[in-house]
RNA sequence: GGCGCCGUGGCCGAGCGGUUAGGCAGAGGUCUGCAAAACCUCGUACAGCAGUUCGAAUCUGCUCGGCGCCUCCA
């Protein structure tokens, strides 16, 4: 079964058929960094990290080309003349410069990612960057004639652009949100900037004031570039004019990424991107998260608390076009789901070894085999990972039901090593190791030591005594559990 | 006002016309000195109304309720 993927643009699944077999070239809406992130940001950035694991399994390691861009230029907290700057206004705040504000969130993002196991982009573009290439790029758009200056300002005129001549794969500009602009109010929200000629035109490039921070010469004066522009600078300078995704969430549709298509389209003459995948947004009691509804939580705190992996299972088990409910309840059950995954896979790796990360040892048994292909079907009916997981849950529970009842079968457990470990490791990108630093083997002998010491209490029949050891092990992180193969330890996340 | 989405068992969450989603929680049981873990057994849900169909959670219409975008936003 081959790639089907959700396109925006279709409002359907569509067949994924890459512009260049041997390269997928993608590209995903980094944050503006200007905060710390919070769990709608986790969502995104986990959603596009299996989507990205899974292109690469398909096309392999150099099969993908992933880019995200970090925005550290603060974009207009609006479209209007009053606009302020938001990582300037974070700077004020906190008595830093902007350049110091973006560097100190930029790196809580990538620690953040680091703990939620999202691999690094290949390519992270930052928009103080390529202001050059963005100035470069509002001249191209200019010079096609749809865009025009006013007072050292530059707006993209929607007008003129739907009224030029497209050419095969073009987009309208309405035409990914389905908006018709003729029909949009326009300005009903905001007072019309005046500099406009029509309500829908865009800034390419604003000029500045005198007390704004960051600005760059232009031919048109101290500014600084439009809130759509770096986005279609720096994808097509990593990817080419015409790519084959692009990610972001659900809000930006309009009008961030209906900016961005017909910038790029009249500056490149080339049709953009040929599928828009949007994912959905994370709820507090049925109302959006966000930093200005003061619902946001902390990734770093959720972290702290209860840990990076159970925040990622209870993102992959819900789909990331459909709007996921946040509770501490709900992440708490995921947490509890991810502990019996984790304490089946730690039980079956003591029998089994690392996994030795081959598909052909699935064959042979077409149980596990076939757990596999429901999973690839999942991941293949648009990155579909809570079906998937769904049915590697199958798989957990096989391997516990031949864990219990003793079984030899070593190279049956395995393929499920194999199977579990792709599955849950490589692709949805959880972990389950315990980090404990280098005392490995010393802590090996120690808890030997002191389970041989409570065993022999045990054996006295001394159960106060063991019981206190093992509740005092429980405190420190260390859980005992008395089996008949005898006592085993593991770490509590 | 325009565009779009959703309403599933105690909770989260899949589902795209006919077969068990899955996870968590709960009840009983097995095992254990007790725990823990694991295993076994147990729930017949789909907002309401009408329609299409041999058959609907799944299609159509209406009603009620909720959400998103149209303004920065993951």
């Amino acid at each position: 079964m081959s790639l089907y993927i959700y396109n925006t643009l279709s409002r359907s699944k569509e067949e994924f058929i890459p512009i260049d077999p041997e390269l997928v070239r993608m590209y995903v809406c980094g944050p503006t960094v200007y905060g710390h992130m919070h769990v709608g940001h986790a969502k995104s950035y986990i959603s596009f990290d299996i989507v990205r694991r899974w292109l690469t399994h398909l096309y392999g390691d150099s099969g993908l080309l992933y880019v995200m861009n970090i925005t550290d230029v603060g974009h207009l907290v609006s479209d209007g003349d009053e606009g302020e700057d938001k990582v300037e206004a974070q700077a004020r705040r906190e008595n830093r410069s902007p350049f110091e504000i973006a560097a100190y969130y930029e790196a809580s993002f990538w620690e953040d990612m680091k703990a939620l196991n999202c691999l690094m982009p290949d390519r992270i573009p930052h928009a103080t960057d390529f202001v050059r290439q963005q100035i470069k790029m509002v001249e191209e758009v200019i010079a096609k004639g749809v865009a025009y200056e006013v007072n050292g300002s530059v707006y993209f005129d929607v007008d003129a652009w739907q009224k030029k001549e497209k050419g095969e794969g073009f987009i309208e500009y309405g035409g990914l949100s389905n908006r018709k602009i003729e029909e949009q109010t326009g300005g009903e929200r905001i007072e019309a900037n005046p500099e406009k000629k029509n309500p829908q035109d865009f800034a390419l490039w604003k000029r500045a004031d005198e007390e704004h921070f960051m600005q760059w010469l232009s031919p048109w004066g101290w500014g600084y570039p439009g809130w759509h522009l770096e986005c279609s600078v720096m994808s097509s300078f990593y990817l080419g004019k015409t790519f084959d995704i692009h990610g972001g969430g659900i809000e930006n549709q309009f009008p961030h990424h209906e900016c961005e298509i017909a910038q790029s389209q009249a500056a490149n003459d080339a049709p953009f991107v040929r599928y828009w995948m949007h994912h959905n947004m994370v709820n507090v009691d049925g109302q959006k998260m966000g930093k200005s509804f003061g619902n946001a939580s902390n990734v770093k705190e959720l972290i702290a608390r209860i840990g990076g992996m159970p925040l990622r299972f209870f993102i992959a088990q819900s789909h990331y076009r459909s709007p996921l409910e946040f509770d501490l309840d709900a992440i708490a059950a995921a947490g509890s789901g991810y502990e019996r995954l984790r304490g089946t896979i730690l039980r079956l790796r003591e029998i089994t070894g690392a996994a030795s990360d081959d598909e052909p040892v699935f064959k042979g048994y077409p149980e596990v085999e076939g757990i596999w292909t429901k999973f690839s079907d999942a991941m293949n009916d648009d990155f579909n990972s809570p079906v998937a997981i769904g049915h590697l849950f199958e798989g957990v529970s096989n391997v516990n039901k031949l864990l219990t009842s003793g079984s030899e079968d070593r190279s049956l457990l395995e393929a499920y090593n194999v199977l579990l470990t792709l599955g849950f490791e490589n692709i949805l990108g959880l972990t389950f190791d315990v980090e404990d630093g280098k005392g490995g083997v010393l802590t090996d002998d120690l808890m030997k030591l002191i389970i041989d010491l409570r065993n022999s209490a045990r054996a006295e029949r001394n159960f106060a005594v063991a019981d206190k050891i093992r509740d005092w092990l429980k405190e420190a992180g260390v859980v005992l559990e008395d089996g008949k193969e005898g006592t085993r330890w593991s770490v509590s996340v």
